[in-house]
RNA sequence: GCGGAUGUGGCGGAAUUGGCAGACGCGCUAGAUUCAGGUUCUAGUGGGGGCAACUUCGUGAAGGUUCAAGUCCUUUCAUCCGCACCA
C-alpha cells in the first residue's frame, strides 16, 4: 500500500466522529480513566508544535487506555480570557468575543486535523457565560466564607498593560505578559486568602503522585518555615515589637533590631522619634526602588538608626538599637527582625557597616571573617550554654519564652495571599456591589452570571481603571441587601480564575443547575493523570488545588485533591536550539507539517524527537526519518501473508509489545517508537509476516499514528474500528530467545561472546566460556581466581 | 547566594538501574537504481593503530570503591531551570 496520508487522515477522522468513539460515557462497568492536558489559550497566532507535543503524550496514553477497556475521559477546552486577546481587540477594533470565537475555531480545526482523540462533546470555554457563571459562583462562595478581602496595598503595576499584577505575575520586576518594568502603586486590591490553605496544600502533596521536581517546586513556593515569634519591649514606651525568627536560640547574640521602612510603628511613635526627617528621606528612597532593584542590591546594606526606639531583649534585659533597612520586608514575618550578626550573613554585613557589636553564641566559625550559620556548641548564652544540637537549643529557648510570655512557637509561609483583580475588560466581572450602607455585598447567586456588558472601547482608563468603570449603566445598580443605589465593582478576575476549576466542568459541561452533578463528580474525580508545562506547576496548579480544597471543605467535591498524578513535557526548541519565539522567527507551525508530512508523521515525530520530559530542538530532517518509518509500515501490507505466527519474529513481537506497553506508562515514548522501528527492520530482513502479526503491529502503533493504523486494520479485513479494539498482549516467557548471546570478560575486559541456552546454569555458562577458543588462548598459563556469572548478561573470569 | 537537574559520537538521543557504551533516528561515506534532482535499496560509520582477524583509548575533568562504573562515593568545572535580603 502506498502511504497516502492526504486521503487516509480525513477519512478516519470522519469515521471516528461519526461513531462517537471518543465520547466518554458517564457511568460504565469499565474502569474510568480521566486524562487531562492543560487547555490552551487560543491566541491569534494559532497552534504551536509545542501544543502538539504537550497533548500527544496523554493522547497516546488515552488511546491505549481505551484499547485496554477503560471508559476514558480525555477532554479539551479553551482558557480564553486574557490580555493578548484584549490588546488585539484594541488594536483592530474587533470585539474580544469575536476574536475569541475566531481563535477557538482556528484551534479546533487544527486540533482536529492532528486527529487527537478529544471528547469534543465536552469542550469548555472559560469566556462562555454558562461557564463563567460558575467561576463567579465559586468566587461568591469564597466571599461568603471569608476567603475574600479587599485592601489598599502597594501593588505591582505594569504601566504598559495598565494592569495590576500579582507577585507571581511580576517575577524579577518584569511584567509576565509584556516584560516591561513593573512599578509600585497604591491600589485597592481584592485578595483571596490562599495562605489560609497553605498547610492543607502542603499536606496534600503527600497523597498525590507528582514528579518529584514538581512537588519540590510547590513545597518551595509555599515556603513553610518554623520558628518563633518573640516580643521585644521598647524602652520608655508601653509597646512591644514582635519579631519572627527561625533561630530563637541565638537570642543572646542579638545586638540590634531591624524593621522594614514601611513598619507602622514608625508612624505611631513619630513624635517620639528624634530623626524622623532622616527616616522619611530613607523611606522615600526605598519607595522609589522597585521590588526588583531592592533585591538586586544584595550586598550593599543601607539603613537608618531610629533615634528614640530602643529595644529590650526579653532574655537578658539588654538595651539594643533599632534600625530601619530595606533588607527587611514588610510582607514576610512581622516586618521586624532581631539581628544576630555573628550567625546571619545579612545582619553581619549590616553590623560591619554600622559598627555594631558582634557576639558569638555558636562555636565553630570565625566571626572575624563572616557569619557562621552552622551547628556548634552554644556559648555566651546563659541557660543554653553547652547545648550542641540546634533542635534542642531551639526547643529549650521556646520553652523558656513560652514560660515568661515573651514569645511562642510560630510558623511562616513565603506564599502570599492571591491578588485577584485586574483592571481589564476581558475577564470575569467580580460579582460584588459596593453599597454605602451595607459595604461590600455579593451579587445574589440567582442573578449569576453577571455578564460582561458590551462596550465599544476596551482601552483601560488612564489611572489604570477598568474599562467597565466608564459604563454608567453597568456601574450604577441597587444594593441587593438594602435596595438603595449602589455601585458595581468594575474590576475583573485574573486569567488564573477560569483555569482553576475547568477540570470539574469537563465532568458535566452542560449542567445549568450546578457546576457539575455530584454523582458525576464522584464517578470521575480525581483527574487520574494531568500533563502540562513546568511553567504552570506552581501558580496554576497551586491556585487550582486551593480552589479544589475549598470546594472539598464545602462538600461540593468528593476528593481533597484534584489531580492524582502530574507530569510535565519538555519544550520544543527552535531548529537553532533557542526557545521558539515569534521575534526570533524560529516557530514551527503544525499546519505546515500536517500539509507536508501528515498528522501521523507529526505525532510520531514529536514523541520520537527526544526524551518527552526534556527540551529538544526541532529538526526537519529528523522528521523525515519518521516519515520513512510510516512508509515502511504502510509497506507491510504487501508483505503480509497467511495467519498465525512467523517463527523468526515471534520473540521480537512479544518483546516489542512489552516494551511499547511499558514505555507508554513511563512516558518513554521515544524508546517505544524505537522498539517498533527495530521490529520493522527485522520484519523487512525476514521478508514476510502474517496478517495476524500485521494487525498486532497496527494496534501497537495506533496510539501514535492512528490514521495509518486504522487503514491497515481495515485492509486486514477488519470491520470494527481499531481505536475500539483490544490492546495487544504478550507472553512473558516468549520475550526471550531460547538461546542468548552473552559477553565473556577476562578481568573485566570483553574478550569474546558465546551463545548459551537462556536458562543455562552458572556451571554450564562458565564451561561454555572456557570452551571458547579465544578464551582458552587468553587463559593459558594463568590461574583462575574467581568466576562470575550474571544470568543472561555476562561471564567474567578473573585470572592472574 | 540557596534548591533542583543535566553533561554520552558530527546531531537528537539509548543503555533492562552496577554487567558487551553508543539501541533507534538524523547526518555522512561508498555502491546500485535514475537522463537528472528527489525517492528507494545495499554496505559502512566513536577516536587512534593494522590489509586483516585484531588491538588500544573512550560517557565534562580529577581521584576512589568493585571481578566489573556512563551508572556508586569524594573533589571539581560547565550549562539549564526554579527561588531569591524569607529573618
Amino acid at each position: 500500500m502506498k502511504y497516502d496520508f492526504k486521503s487516509i487522515e480525513p477519512k478516519w477522522q470522519q469515521k471516528w466522529e461519526d461513531a462517537k468513539v471518543f465520547e466518554a460515557k458517564d457511568y460504565s462497568d469499565k474502569p474510568k480513566f480521566f486524562g487531562m492536558v492543560e487547555f490552551p489559550y487560543p491566541s491569534g497566532a494559532g497552534m504551536h508544535v509545542g501544543h502538539i507535543k504537550a497533548y500527544s503524550g496523554l493522547e497516546v496514553v488515552s488511546r491505549k487506555r481505551r484499547m485496554q477497556g477503560y471508559n476514558v475521559l480525555f477532554p479539551i477546552g479553551f482558557d480564553a480570557f486574557g490580555l493578548p486577546t484584549e490588546n488585539y481587540a484594541i488594536k483592530t477594533n474587533i470585539h474580544p468575543r469575536k476574536v475569541t470565537d475566531m481563535n477557538i475555531k482556528k484551534f479546533t480545526e487544527q486540533l482536529k486535523r492532528v486527529g487527537f482523540s478529544f471528547d469534543w462533546s465536552r469542550v469548555v470555554d472559560t469566556t462562555d457565560e454558562d461557564y463563567y457563571k460558575w467561576t463567579q459562583w465559586i468566587f461568591l462562595k469564597m466571599f461568603d466564607n471569608g476567603l475574600v478581602f479587599r485592601d489598599k496595598a502597594l501593588v505591582n503595576y505594569c504601566p504598559h498593560c495598565k494592569v495590576v499584577l500579582s507577585n507571581e505575575d511580576s517575577q524579577g520586576g518584569k511584567c509576565d505578559i509584556c516584560h516591561s518594568d513593573i512599578v509600585q502603586k497604591s491600589k485597592d486590591v481584592w485578595y483571596l486568602r490562599i495562605t489560609e490553605y497553605a498547610d492543607k496544600l502542603l499536606a496534600g502533596l503527600e497523597e498525590v503522585d507528582y514528579l518529584p521536581n514538581i512537588k519540590m517546586q510547590q513545597v518551595n513556593w509555599i515556603g513553610k518555615s518554623t520558628g518563633a515569634f518573640v516580643k521585644f519591649g521598647l524602652k520608655n514606651l508601653d509597646e512591644q515589637l514582635m519579631i519572627y525568627t527561625t533561630r530563637p536560640d541565638t537570642l543572646f547574640g542579638v545586638t540590634f533590631m531591624v524593621i522594614a521602612p514601611e513598619h507602622p510603628i514608625l508612624d505611631k511613635y513619630a513624635d517620639k522619634i528624634g530623626n524622623m526627617d532622616a527616616i522619611e528621606a530613607y523611606r522615600a528612597e526605598c519607595a522609589k526602588k522597585t521590588e526588583f532593584e531592592r533585591t538586586q542590591l544584595v550586598k550593599d546594606k543601607t539603613g537608618v538608626c531610629v533615634d528614640g526606639l530602643v529595644g529590650i531583649n526579653p532574655v537578658n534585659g539588654k538595651e539594643i538599637p533599632v534600625y530601619i533597612s530595606d533588607y527587611v520586608m514588610m510582607g514576610y514575618g512581622t516586618g521586624a527582625i532581631m539581628a544576630v550578626p555573628a550567625h546571619d550573613q545579612r545582619d553581619y554585613e549590616f553590623a560591619k557597616k554600622f559598627g555594631i557589636d558582634i557576639i558569638e553564641v555558636i562555636k565553630g566559625g570565625d566571626i572575624s571573617v563572616e557569619a557562621y550559620a552552622g551547628d556548634g556548641e552554644m556559648v555566651n548564652s546563659d541557660f543554653l550554654n553547652g547545648y550542641t544540637k540546634k533542635a534542642d537549643s531551639i526547643d529549650r529557648m521556646i520553652e523558656e519564652l513560652t514560660k515568661t510570655g515573651a514569645g511562642e512557637k510560630g510558623v511562616q509561609f513565603k506564599m502570599k495571599d492571591w491578588a485577584f483583580n485586574r483592571q481589564r475588560y476581558w475577564g470575569e466581572p467580580i460579582p460584588i456591589v459596593h453599597c454605602d450602607t451595607c459595604g461590600m455585598v455579593g451579587v445574589p447567586y440567582e442573578e449569576l452570571p453577571l455578564r460582561l456588558p458590551p462596550v465599544e472601547n476596551f482601552e483601560p482608563g488612564e489611572g489604570g481603571e477598568s474599562p467597565l468603570a466608564k459604563l454608567e449603566d453597568f456601574v450604577n445598580c441597587t444594593c441587593p441587601k438594602c435596595g438603595k443605589p449602589a455601585r458595581r465593582e468594575t474590576d475583573t478576575m485574573p486569567q488564573w480564575a477560569g483555569s482553576s476549576w475547568y477540570y470539574l466542568r469537563y465532568i458535566d459541561p452542560h449542567n445549568a443547575d450546578a457546576f457539575a452533578d455530584k454523582e458525576k463528580l464522584k464517578y470521575w474525580l480525581p483527574v487520574d493523570w494531568y500533563n502540562g508545562g513546568m511553567e504552570h506547576v506552581t501558580r496554576h496548579m497551586i491556585y487550582s488545588r486551593f480552589w479544589h480544597h475549598f470546594l472539598y471543605d464545602l462538600g461540593e467535591v468528593p476528593t481533597a485533591e484534584p489531580y492524582a498524578k502530574r507530569t510535565a513535557q519538555g519544550l520544543i526548541l527552535g531548529p537553532d536550539g533557542d526557545k521558539m519565539s515569534k521575534s526570533k522567527g524560529n516557530v514551527v507551525d503544525p499546519n505546515d507539517v500536517v500539509d507536508e508530512y501528515g498528522a501521523d508523521v507529526l505525532r510520531v515525530y514529536v514523541l520520537f524527537m527526544g526524551d518527552y520530559e526534556s527540551a529538544t530542538p526541532w529538526n526537519d530532517s529528523s522528521m523525515k526519518g519518521c516519515k520513512r518509518f510510516l512508509e515502511r509500515v504502510a509497506g507491510l501490507t504487501e508483505m503480509a501473508i497467511g495467519n498465525g505466527v512467523t517463527p523468526e519474529l515471534e520473540v521480537d513481537f512479544h518483546k516489542t509489545i512489552k516494551k511499547v506497553s511499558s514505555d507508554i506508562e513511563s512516558m518513554k515514548f521515544n524508546t517505544g517508537i524505537a522498539a517498533m522501528m527495530a521490529l520493522i527492520n527485522k520484519i523487512y530482513e525476514v521478508g514476510h509476516l502474517t496478517v495476524d502479526e500485521l494487525k498486532i503491529f497496527a494496534a501497537l502503533l495506533c496510539p501514535y499514528a492512528p490514521h495509518l493504523c486504522e487503514e491497515i486494520w481495515e485492509m486486514c479485513g477488519e470491520t470494527t474500528l481499531l481505536a475500539e479494539s483490544a490492546w495487544p498482549t504478550y507472553d512473558e516467557a516468549k520475550t526471550v530467545d531460547a538461546t542468548i548471546e552473552i559477553a565473556v570478560q577476562i578481568c573485566g575486559k570483553l574478550r569474546s561472546t558465546i551463545t548459551i541456552a537462556k536458562d543455562a546454569t552458572k556451571e554450564e555458562a562458565i564451561a561454555a566460556a572456557k570452551a571458547d577458543e579465544k578464551i582458552i588462548s587468553m587463559l593459558e598459563g594463568k590461574n583462575i581466581v574467581k568466576e562470575i556469572y550474571v544470568p543472561g548478561k555476562i561471564v567474567n573470569i578473573v585470572a592472574k
